[in-house]
DNA sequence: CCTACTACGCTTTTT
DNA sequence: GCGTAGTAGG
């Protein structure tokens, strides 16, 4: 097993005691160390895996250090601890939080439920909301967090500071509010654990003696709080590993502190330093123009990032005329790429901000490209599901007023603002939560017939919290669903957005049963849990075949053969806030750090894209090409202008401006448009033509640059006629496809579909292809479309 | 008390 | 440009 390694990691490997930092450039194998390292641990040197805990940031990456533990350690690999910083506090905190004051029964908030506590203690303070916003305090009280600041510490360097003071008095306030609400936030999570081992010695010797040999990943990332909650793990055997890039660092707005990795020798004098500088991912090519941009960084680690893979090809560049461009021109190469042998899921397209993913969504549907989406809007941030998710922490947590608040009047029960007011006032008086005082709501003065209301509320929750330890969650949401009528007031709806919704709310229930199915003891605290811990990209699936798109955030720890690298343009990335910045120097370096993150994701291919316009928050806007583009050596980088058929057209629609029309349904006209100008241009398909680039402001040809080359797509090939043998198995393949679809799909030849995009239409012919169907559809508007049904999810909607 | 409309804020990134 | 929260009118 310790074969393929080389020197450096077979030293960070082998050197298990005392404090070690591995410092891992990208691509250079950290996670393959890691893994060792605990097998080495057991089986060279005996170690109990008892002993030994590996904290990441992610789920994901906590699961497939695991996986590949479990893989290589024979017996004993599964009592190693392997967790996220947050939910190995939870467990912690779980058994032991009662010592400092707390219920173990606590509830976590997320950033949606702060943000509502948050408006109820402005409101209370009297806070003109519109001077300071909730956002301001949460984002103060936030990072006093990250740093162990505590709301009497923080008020002790208040004064004749007013705004400071301010956020004192709502610090206090918001954590009083938690503490009565039984509630911990994110951030409470890593600085009550440390708390609990600051004020109780005895637990924390327990978790001393337990965790014998810590290893961190990730260590850039970790905030003050973090690094106190290792440093006293660690202080008593000192065996601690941790691993990380500085140049990788790209979490300081959440609170990460850099000093962490550059003064870690100074924190710990007796530490090994051992660095991984051979990357095994990437090209020559990839690496040098990565290392070109990081360059510009001062104050780094010094590293020299060296490969043995070949050169390949150089850093494509190419700016277009607008977004839609460039979206269609990553589609159309995606396609060209997919044709040449490469699978979709070896692409991945990172940008900045999770506003651009619009634009690749949409070629990406008309392209006929599964894709996938990681980050967005959160999956449990939706409406319906905070819904049903408040019902059950309702049940599970009887203190939890937030979540009370937020489902007495769901469905409509008649409860209304005066009524909540009255018992609210009552709660305060007798100092009870919000629920007692709504079990109690016949003793309330002047209630009068709103306690009818309350009545059957009560009497639901009471006979679901007395179920909840006997049937099983996914019963439990079931009766919930059934009881509130929450689908069927869906169904009646009937609109495009009521069945989305429902079918989140299915999504919810898979997600129930296969929390169910994972765990040996499943309980509702449990999944409430788990769920307040997901990030999407935990449950990312890298085995389906499609095209990933997410923030360049969302992509560390990742790796694709084919990366595009969309939005390089200043203003957007790096990004306005951070070029406009008191101290932008700082922020700039960290934009830079994610551009180098960005592009060492790359093993093959890396292409870089950017607009000159393109429109952000309805408005249009005009950005040069990214600095972190012109730092890239020129050696290793092939510049091409691109241009695409009908721009011209497009960009005078988008100054035109027709009221009527949403930017979306504009976005998707422009695209249809040049969809099916596409198709009547097929003769060409998959040769290069020669365009001449026309002057955006005059329409005539500009004269910098006369000619740009571009790729049509083959996907617009006219396929050959098939030779007669070969259309009577096309013909049999279609009725065994048909006769399967039906069974598999719902829907067969001759039935009426609908698609997100394309409308109505029939369907002409499916397909069996070994894991999928290709279905041939006739639309309506659209035309004849093909299509991979596992990924245009249509739907029938008449024989 | 409920519904429909308006206004506002957001968007840099997220455990 | 979108989604949510707040408000006014029924």
């Amino acid at each position: 097993m310790y074969e393929n390694m080389n020197d450096m990691q077979m030293q960070a490997v082998c050197r298990t005691e005392g404090p070690v930092l591995i410092l891992a450039g990208a691509g250079s194998g950290k996670t393959r160390v890691l893994t060792n390292r605990a097998a080495y641990l057991i089986e060279e040197k005996g170690v109990n895996p008892y002993h030994i805990m590996a904290i990441t940031f992610t789920n994901k990456a906590a699961g497939e250090m695991r996986e590949r533990i479990d893989e290589i350690v024979g017996f004993g690999s599964e009592s190693i601890w392997v967790s996220t910083f947050h939910s190995a506090c939870v467990r912690i905190l779980r058994r032991h939080i009662n010592r400092i004051g707390y219920d173990t029964n606590f509830t976590i908030y997320d950033t949606d439920d702060q943000k509502q506590l948050m408006k109820d203690i402005c409101k209370r303070l009297e806070i003109d909301t519109k001077l300071y916003k909730e956002r301001f305090f949460l984002n103060e009280i936030s990072h006093a967090k990250d740093e162990l600041i505590s709301t009497s510490a923080y008020r002790e360097h208040t004064e004749g500071n007013f705004v400071r003071q301010k956020v004192a008095q709502v610090y206090t306030e918001y954590q009083q509010m938690l503490y009565k609400n039984n509630a911990l936030d994110f951030d409470d999570l890593i600085m009550k654990t440390v708390e609990l081992f600051q004020n109780d010695r005895e637990v924390l010797e327990y978790y001393q003696d337990r965790l014998r040999y810590l290893m961190v990943d990730e260590y850039q990332d970790t905030n003050t709080a973090q690094f106190e909650l290792i440093r006293l793990l660690a202080s008593k055997y000192e065996n601690l590993c941790v691993v990380g890039d500085d140049d990788q660092s790209i979490y300081k707005f959440r609170g990460a502190n850099i000093g962490n990795i550059l003064n870690f020798e100074h924190y710990f004098p007796n530490a090994s330093v051992i660095k991984l500088e051979q990357n095994y991912r990437s090209t020559q090519n990839i690496l040098d123009a990565a290392n070109g941009v990081i360059a510009n960084n001062h104050g780094r680690k010094e590293k020299a990032l060296w490969t043995q893979n070949d050169a390949g090809d150089k850093v494509l560049f190419s700016q277009f005329d607008s977004g839609f461009d460039e979206a269609e021109f990553v589609a159309a190469d995606i396609q060209k790429k997919v044709r040449s042998g490469f699978r979709y899921q070896d692409c991945a397209v990172l940008y900045r901000t999770n506003a651009q993913s619009r634009l690749f969504e949409e070629s990406f549907i008309l392209a006929n490209i599964p894709y996938k989406m990681v980050g967005g809007v959160n999956f449990y941030a939706r409406k319906e599901i905070k819904d049903l998710l408040c019902y059950l922490k309702t049940i599970d947590n009887a203190r939890d007023d937030l979540a009370v608040r937020r489902v007495i009047n769901i469905p409509k029960r008649g409860i209304g603002a005066a009524t909540l007011a009255k018992v609210q006032a009552y709660a305060n008086e007798h100092e009870i939560s919000f629920y007692q005082a709504l079990r109690g709501a016949a003793q309330i003065p002047s209630i009068g017939r709103a306690a009818a209301k309350i009545e059957p509320f009560v009497t639901f929750i009471q006979t679901m919290r007395s179920k909840a330890g006997i049937i099983p969650v996914s019963e439990l949401l079931q009766e919930i669903i059934d009881m509130t009528g929450y689908v069927q007031e869906l169904e009646a709806e009937g609109t495009d957005e009521a069945r989305s919704r429902i079918e989140n709310i299915e999504e919810l229930q898979g997600k129930v049963l296969t929390y169910e199915q994972n765990e040996t003891e499943p309980t509702l605290s449990g999944f409430l849990e788990e769920v307040a811990l997901v990030a999407d990209i935990d449950s990312l699936d890298e085995d389906q075949n499609r095209v990933l798109l997410m923030t360049l955030h969302s992509a560390k720890g990742l790796e694709f053969p084919q990366v595009y690298l969309a939005g390089m343009e200043d203003g957007l990335f790096p990004s306005y806030m951070s070029i406009t910045s008191d101290n932008a120097l700082e922020e700039i370096e960290e934009e830079r750090r994610l551009a180098y993150v960005g592009m060492t994701r790359a093993m093959k291919n890396l292409t870089i894209t950017c607009a000159r316009q393109r429109v952000v928050r309805g408005q249009m806007q005009y950005n040069r090409v990214s600095r972190f583009v012109q730092e890239i050596p020129k050696q290793v980088l092939s510049q091409t202008k691109q241009k695409v058929y009908g721009s011209q057209e497009r960009q005078g629609t988008a100054f035109q401006q027709e009221p009527v029309q949403s930017a979306k349904n504009l976005a998707l006209q422009q695209a249809r448009e040049m969809f099916h100008g596409k198709t009547a241009a097929q003769q060409g398909a998959g040769q290069l033509y020669k365009n001449p680039v026309l002057d955006f402001s005059t329409g005539e040809p500009s004269s910098n640059d006369i000619h740009s080359w571009k790729a049509v797509p083959a996907q617009y090939d006219t396929k050959q006629e098939a030779a007669p043998a070969e259309i009577q198995t096309a013909a049999a393949d279609a009725q065994d496809g048909d006769a399967l679809a039906r069974k598999k799909l719902g829907y067969g030849v001759g039935d009426l579909v609908r698609h997100q995009k394309f409308g109505d239409g029939m369907v002409v012919k499916i397909v069996s292809g070994g894991r999928d169907f290709e279905v041939t559809v006739q639309f309506h508007q659209a035309g004849v479309k093909k299509m991979f049904a596992a990924f245009a999810k249509l739907k029938k909607i008449q024989e």
